[in-house]
DNA sequence: CACCTATTTAGAATCATTATAAACTAGGAC
DNA sequence: GTCCTAGTTTATAATGATTCTAAATAGGTG
C-alpha cells in the first residue's frame, strides 16, 4: 500500500477507510478542489464502497491538520478543500462556481507593507473572482 | 433622515427597520466588519429595538446587492460583512478570529498574469492569515 | 381615504457540519 | 496466537447559520 507509511508517519492508523480516501484524493495526476459532498460521491464511484460521512469529515480534518489538504477561503454554503498544498492562489468563476488554480508564478510577488505587533504572517491567499 | 435618499435612490423603501440598520451600519466614524449575529446584538443595543432576524438577513442582502456592503471571503461558520466597500484586503487574526483592514496602499500592486478565455476579473481579494 | 405592492415577521424548514456513544480494530505486550 | 487499550468508525442525533413561508403590516400613489 503506497499510503501506509504516509499515514503511519503522521501518527494516523492506516485504516481501510483512510487508505481508500487517500487513493481518491492523492492517487491522481492532477490535484483538484472538492467539497465534502463531492468527495463522498467520488468515493462511492471509485471504490464502490460507502464510507460514513462522519468518517469523511474526521479524515479530511485530520489530513488538513497534517498539511495534506488545504481549506480554501471562499464564501459558499459548502467548504472547499484543495489537494494542492503548495502556495498558490485561485480564480473563482462566479457563474460556474468553480475554482481554478493560479500557480505562484501566475501572480506577481505580494508585498504586505503593514505589520501587526506580535503577529506573524502564516499565509497569503489571493482570490480572483471572475465574471463573464 | 440622512438615509432616506440613499434608500429611495436605490429603489428600497425607507422603512423604519432599514433606517435603523443604516444608522447602525453607516453612521460611524470608522467602517467595520460584522456577522449577522453581531449586527443583531448591535441593533438591540443601539436602538433598544428588536428587528426580526429575517429582516436583518433581507436587508444586508439587499444592501450587498446595491454595493453598500461587501461579503468577505473567509471560512467561518458565520459570514462576515464589511461596511468598507472600497477595494481593500484583510488580515485575519486566527487566534482572535478578527479581521483587520489592509488598505490598498498597504499591499503592493497585484499582477495576475493568467487569463481565462471569455472571463474577466471582477475583484481581487487578498487574505493574510496571522498567527502569534 | 383606497388600493397595490413591498416589506416585515414568527416560525418552520433546510442542510452543512459537529457531537454522541456504542461497536469495531490496529498494533503492541505477553 | 490471545489480550488489552486507545484510536477509529458509524448511525444517529444535535447544532446552528441561513433560507423559506405565508400571513400581517406599512409605503407610496392617486
Ligand atoms: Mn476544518
Ligand atoms: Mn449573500
Ligand atoms: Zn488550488
Ligand atoms: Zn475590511
Amino acid at each position: 500500500m503506497q499510503y501506509l507509511d504516509k499515514l503511519r508517519n503522521s501518527g494516523l492508523r492506516p485504516t481501510k477507510q483512510r487508505l481508500q480516501i487517500c487513493e481518491v484524493l492523492f492517487n491522481t495526476e492532477k490535484t483538484f478542489h472538492f467539497t465534502v459532498n463531492e468527495l463522498d460521491k467520488k468515493i462511492k464511484n471509485n471504490t464502490g464502497n460507502k464510507i460514513s460521512l462522519a468518517t469523511i469529515y474526521n479524515t479530511i480534518h485530520a489530513f488538513e491538520k497534517k498539511g495534506y489538504l488545504k481549506q480554501i477561503p471562499i464564501n459558499s454554503n459548502q467548504t472547499y478543500f484543495d489537494t494542492n498544498v503548495t502556495d498558490h492562489h485561485h480564480f473563482y468563476d462566479l457563474k460556474d462556481e468553480k475554482l481554478i488554480d493560479l500557480e505562484n508564478c501566475d501572480v506577481g510577488p505580494i508585498n504586505i507593507k503593514k505589520k501587526i505587533n506580535g503577529k506573524k504572517i502564516k499565509s497569503i491567499e489571493v482570490l480572483v473572482k471572475l465574471e463573464d
